[in-house]
DNA sequence: CTGGCTCATGAAAACGTTTACAATTTGAGT
DNA sequence: ACTCAAATTGTAAACGTTTTCATGAGCCAG
């Protein structure tokens, strides 16, 4: 890339000083129209683009944020960055893209590496909110940022979610609702995700309020083999679940992959309910029940509200935004009371 | 954000010079370990992070790459994206992000944008790389990038992409083989897509050497009504193919969706194949016959190609990666020969 | 000792902007 | 023509780094 003209080339060009040709440039400040239809004359002569590292320097604004989110393959997060990206644009700013492959180890120096490109704000979806050293050293350092998908609560913080544990709790609702008794719930590794853990906690209270035993809990390492695996063993033992609720849409699509390979048939023998709302749950077959959630409007109120704190407006605060129950062929009515149980090892 | 320790501040504390912080901070010089100590000392106690801004400034090097893709939500692009954020961060290089919606009239200043930002190269996804204004621009001012299932034939820059042309040809054959005998194609808006162009020309070829009648073509917009009406208008007509090359899955299954809505059956009435090879294609029913690209590859070839530009090895060239073609469930032998022409008009 | 090394450090000049301040021009009012 | 304010422009100093060059210290061979 052959060095590019400088203001100090336009400058020359159109016989004016530099700060001219910034005011020329930035608009702000009246110039001469003669002086300024010379400056933009150099302007496009010269192809000159304004350097941001320059500029960004001199005014300590870069107009760029930061986005760390877990993976891009998951639709969840791919149409939030969707969303993300395109209220940013609208707004003026760039955005800085880091994913981490569900490592929170990962997460410090990812977010390391944007502070040093100097954000203005970051969007985060973190592990754990409430734990995370990583949060606390940017509360300290008041750096702005915005939670997505987490839902601190010992924490004074934004962020724009939803109510995880209201949605679990729904979701057990509907599965009683059809006469489900035996409840479990599929989730990715606790430790690597909050969301799970609240959504589990609604489930598993509403569970407890209808009178039941407490919902079988399976914790997956979220790869196919150890899914079929962990189903299996589930679905080994007497007493297991008529309806199995997931933690994410991609799980459930997993899981439901897992029964068909166990011959267990969904909803049938087995229920599942996912999480998230892909547009690909109601691709498959059977559809997804699931929760829906807003993901690309909270994409673009997680910048609406960073946007707004830069403004110096608004305060901390979560949002949640409201989810909606869509039923699908995968979840039905429980058939005989020990339909599901009854295999003896699949 | 409250203003961050500089190296000017380090320097003091540590009781040196900026040049010397500089030096330890970047290891590139020696010091004596004893300097480096009080230096690394003065650092953490002030959490000092280097300002990259200004670094930039001094060494015309960002360490960032600068990537546009056309949407975010369509999983080959997510996964794509996924591929080059993971090569680019283990090179060091952080990653500017912008989608334009398959905007072609947004590419322009969305490069602009990372230009001026000083992105050290690009990777594209243009809507036309050989007609491309913008990468004429970027071909004049030596600007670094590639392009990403683009293949330009007129012009001598780098891509990395598939043999879109022999892809089209191995579905029109597996199609052919299959005894399908009137075929079409359903397709993004042409304008928007070299890559459905070239898609088309390969599979229109293998048609006409086979001595059957050139494909039928049905521009769509890529709405879901829109899908649904052409595909109507298509079966509307006697003559109407009995195989489907859709130019993206994304849009095989919403064709199939549209065929289901029209009451004709996948794959017994009509076939329909997509391309690209996402991971959902596997899940919906009847799982979807597709052709294969390597996308993740893709996005880290992407990256090798750019760095290896960048160190001035390499030279312009456009990598083609392999594509497989993956059979599924809608894709099956033609019925009887004018069995999905019968309908009057569903 | 002296000359000539190497090694570690510091001083200061960039990099490309913006902006406070000063200087100049302009034009209106007398 | 003269004054004065307003409008326009220029000068130069920052912003936070890296890096060239110079300096000085220590060391070894002669």
């Amino acid at each position: 890339m052959k060095t590019s003209a400088t203001i100090r080339d336009v400058a020359k060009a159109a016989g004016v000083s530099t700060a001219t040709v910034s005011r020329v440039v930035n608009g702000q400040v009246a110039t001469r129209p003669e002086t300024a239809e010379r400056v933009n004359a150099a302007i496009q002569a010269l192809g000159f683009r304004p350097n941001a590292m320059g500029r960004s320097l001199k005014t300590a604004r870069t107009r760029t944020f930061g986005v760390m989110i877990p993976s891009l393959s998951n639709p969840v997060f791919a149409d939030v960055v969707a969303g993300l990206q395109e209220a940013a644009q609208a707004a003026g700013y760039s955005v800085l893209m880091t994913s981490n492959n569900y490592r929170p180890e990962a997460e410090d120096h990812a977010v390391d590496t944007m502070l040093s490109h100097q954000v203005e704000g970051l969007v985060l979806t973190v592990a754990d909110a409430d734990e995370s050293a990583l949060l606390d050293r940017l509360d300290r350092e008041r750096v702005p940022y915005v939670l997505l998908h987490n839902h601190p609560t010992s924490r004074n913080c934004s962020a724009i979610t939803v109510d995880n544990a209201a949605a679990g709790q729904v979701v057990a609702r509907e599965m009683i609702r059809l006469g489900h008794r035996r409840l479990g719930m599929v989730a990715g590794a606790f430790s690597a995700s909050d969301r799970s853990r609240a959504r589990y906690v609604g489930f598993a209270r509403d569970i407890e309020v209808a009178g039941l035993a407490p919902p079988v809990l399976a914790e997956v390492d979220f790869i196919q083999d150890r899914v079929t695996q962990a189903i299996a063993e589930l679905y080994g033992a007497s007493d297991a679940p008529t309806a199995l609720f997931c933690s994410t849409d991609l799980l459930a699509i997993s899981v439901i992959g897992a029964l068909r390979r166990l011959d267990i048939s969904v909803p049938e023998e087995v229920s599942v309910v996912g999480f998230d709302g892909i547009a690909f749950g109601q691709l498959t077959h059977p559809s997804l029940a699931t929760v829906v959630q807003p993901t690309r409007d909270m994409g673009q109120a997680a910048i609406q509200h960073l946007l707004g704190r830069l403004a110096g407006g608004s305060q901390p605060r979560v949002h949640l935004l409201p989810t909606v129950f869509r039923s699908g062929g995968s979840l039905g009515p429980v058939a005989s009371p020990d339909r599901a149980a009854r295999r003896p090892h699949a």
